[in-house]
DNA sequence: CAACTGTGAATTGTCAGCAAAAGACTAAGT
DNA sequence: ACTTAGTCTTTTGCTGACAATTCACAGTTG
């Protein structure tokens, strides 16, 4: 494809490229929660000096994805249980908050949407033949379209930028709780119900709800010992 | 004071020093919203060369307190009221479930002790004459004190690390409503009474209606035009 | 006189090298 | 055998220099 002419030449700059490298690496698994980050060979793989590779390090400890102590050097994060069940604490506030003011702003035509994105994964379900499973794509896409339907940017980019990253630093190594994903699908159709009845306090609850029960089942399946 | 001996002896990197030294200088208005960062200069004056400060910087960045712009430079972080009212939504989410769960975590020593600042400020303000008056410290020293009662080390770090270092960018320059000081402090003996019957619904819609007001009343106070 | 082009200074982006600290390993001593 | 001291290697922390880009301003042209 042809790049449009009015765009810039130029790429961004190496920090941001080994930012985006560097993130993409950690939520995916690829870089292990815990494990150490060399900036000698992480620089010599990744082609460029160390002073970029530093920089980009310097922003993911910014936010929380790497961690540093003086001297020793740098580790991917580490979420124990606990923490995850904290951050899930904290999405439940905001996602609450999130479907409060989604609820009062979303058209029908989104509404329409969302419930097509809703069966239209019903349907790959059904294919799976009851097989648990929840396809993650597909809802981050569904919580993805409520977030950013609340049109409130800071509250968007508290929860895509930040806390979704720390979530997916947990996410790579464990699935998904087993019996879980029927129930999450269904409690999706009371938060499209609830949207499409344009009542915020229902929306709040429906998907305060939602989320808690998600916490709930990974509690349940921690080691109960850990839960601090 | 004699430092404890089991504390190294080395103080912390030139990065941590000026990633907090910028801090202050942020939040504290010295470094006004929207002003130009020059590297080379700030360097020169912080006595340290330009890789420190990049990497410090960087930092920032990723806390979402300054912005870069790809070979033009960097900006103190700015705020529009449209921001500053989204961020009030995202805070009253937060501190909401803050106010839930220290409901039922805090001890009534801790709510004694809640309720002694309470009353100590009253008095302060007595002496004032009744002059519309809300010393910032006083407040987050309450609002803190919640939210660590809390017990939950993510919810914290969002609030008091990312969330309020953003609302003291706007508050250097603007400060409270005129009106508001008397009536926050009645909301505050309410989430006191909140969470001395330990009931967290109560607890929250307490704070969340506190938080709310605040927001209100500096939308009422902005320019109605730039609430977007 | 307006708009455009070209030149130079200022600023950011990147790199390589040096200094300092931490960790690993060996060897000696109790 | 276990601890302790010493040395060597690896890795991080920091600095200065160079390259690339942007910005300001003057000169030129229509």
């Amino acid at each position: 494809m042809i790049p449009s002419l009015s765009e810039p030449v130029r790429s961004e700059s190496l920090v941001d490229i080994v930012t985006k490298r560097l993130e993409e690496a950690i939520v995916s698994g690829e870089l292990a929660p815990g494990s150490r980050i060399l900036e000698q060979s992480l620089a010599a793989s990744l082609q460029v000096s160390r002073g970029p590779l530093r920089e980009a390090i310097r922003r993911l400890e910014g936010r929380r994805l790497v961690e540093r102590r003086q001297n020793i050097g740098v580790r991917v994060a580490e979420l124990s249980p606990g923490d995850l069940s904290n951050l899930l604490v904290v999405r439940e506030a905001l996602e609450g908050m999130a479907a409060r003011l989604a609820a009062q702003r979303m058209t029908p035509a989104e509404i329409d949407e969302l419930e097509r994105l809703l069966h239209e994964h019903a349907d790959q379900e059904e294919l799976r033949d009851g097989k648990a499973y929840l396809q993650a794509s597909y809802d981050n896409d569904f919580h993805f379209r409520i977030i950013k339907a609340s049109g409130n940017r800071q509250l968007e980019e508290s929860l895509i930028n930040d806390l979704y990253d720390l979530l997916r630093l947990y996410r790579a190594r464990s699935s998904k709780a087993e019996g879980r994903a029927q129930k999450a699908w269904h409690e999706h159709v009371e938060i499209v119900a609830a949207l499409r009845s344009g009542d915020p306090d229902r929306a709040e609850a429906v998907m305060r709800d939602h989320i808690r029960n998600a916490r709930l089942s990974v509690e349940q399946m921690m080691p109960p010992a850990a839960h601090d």
